[in-house]
DNA sequence: AGCGGTCAAGTTGAT
DNA sequence: ATCAACTTGACCGCT
């Protein structure tokens, strides 16, 4: 006689938090530069010891707390993309701890449900015209998905890219730089629609062109509108995956005439959450707020009171 | 301890 | 032309 298990949306919290005493470390270039050697490697050594242990804590306390996703930092291993500072984990004094450190947080993240993804940052472009962008975009994402890897990882979301006054010409580019990526990425990789740029409509075709999945940001589609309605791009944005499938959800700072709507409020207000979304599971939901675990914890208590 | 200037990287749109 | 915004201020050096 089984319980029936009830089952709810999967929310999600974005790399930070705001009470809980749980913090990223990184350094910069020039300062890391004016190091010797072997203060270089200890420098990283403690930082990246720092931001794993940091990590295994964030994981535990999104387990205790309802919290089953968690988006990790893209600077977990400080400067490890810089193209003047080459490092291997294998130089760390260290490096066996570092790594068994990994494997535990891939094991917490999967006993205690705690579902792991990326967002690399802006400077990956896969459309630009620039082809030194496009190979520090790739190696970016090299970097990501052996993240991916060690972690347990699905996720590494990006977004279309620019324009550059041709959107049809930059999308063609994002489907010529996306065919030639290795399966290690692709196999995580996911599009997003974006406020500025690219729409759900401009990115369901590539996606099913290459079995990349949509991440659909209902607040960016807002920003910049196409021929769907919300629930036509949830329902086709749904479909793309071949796993649990993620969504973005945050509420405009300034309110929805302002100019600047796109910035992030401190929380979500209900009105902003689609809900019909309640009805589609699985699904993760991953919250950009502000305010942190604390946004988080408030929707999924409104949400399911 | 507190605070201001600075930080690798791309692209867009507001000012 | 400059600058904020983007998933996110954090860090260092000076007072």
């Amino acid at each position: 006689m089984g319980m029936l298990k009830t089952q709810k949306i999967r929310f999600g919290l974005c790399c930070l938090f705001l009470e809980e005493d749980i913090k990223f470390k990184t350094t910069t270039f020039k300062y890391f530069s004016k190091l010797d050697a072997q203060e270089k490697l200890e420098k990283l050594d403690m930082l990246i010891l720092h931001n794993i242990n940091s990590l295994l804590k964030a994981i535990e306390f999104c387990g205790e707390n309802h919290i089953y996703s968690f988006r990790i930092t893209s600077t977990l291993l400080p400067l490890y993309t810089h193209p003047e500072c080459k490092y291997s984990i294998e130089d760390l004094p260290s490096s066996a701890r570092i790594f068994s450190l990994f494997e535990k947080c891939r094991k917490k993240a999967q006993k205690n449900n705690v579902r792991l993804g990326f967002h690399p940052d802006q400077f990956v472009v896969l459309n630009s015209p620039r082809e030194d962008v496009v190979e520090k975009s790739i190696k970016d994402l090299l970097y990501h998905a052996f993240l991916a890897e060690l972690l347990g990882a699905d996720v590494i979301n990006i977004h279309g890219g620019g324009m550059y006054g041709d959107k049809l010409e930059a999308l063609k580019r994002l489907r010529k730089t996306i065919s030639k990526l290795p399966s290690k990425i692709t196999s995580r990789l996911t599009l997003e629609n974006d406020d500025k740029c690219y729409t759900p409509s401009d990115l369901l075709p590539v996606c099913e062109e290459f079995s990349i999945p949509l991440v659909y940001d209902v607040h960016h589609h807002r920003c910049l509108k196409d021929n769907l309605t919300e629930e036509e791009a949830s329902e086709k944005a749904y479909e793309t995956w071949n796993r649990e499938p993620l969504f973005h959800i945050s509420s405009p700072k300034e309110g929805w005439e302002d100019s600047k709507r796109s910035r992030h409020h401190d929380y979500i207000d209900l009105e902003d959450f689609p809900s019909f979304w309640k009805a589609m599971l699985p699904l993760t939901v991953e919250v950009e707020a502000k305010a942190k675990e604390r946004a988080v914890i408030q929707l999924c208590n409104e949400i399911y009171p």
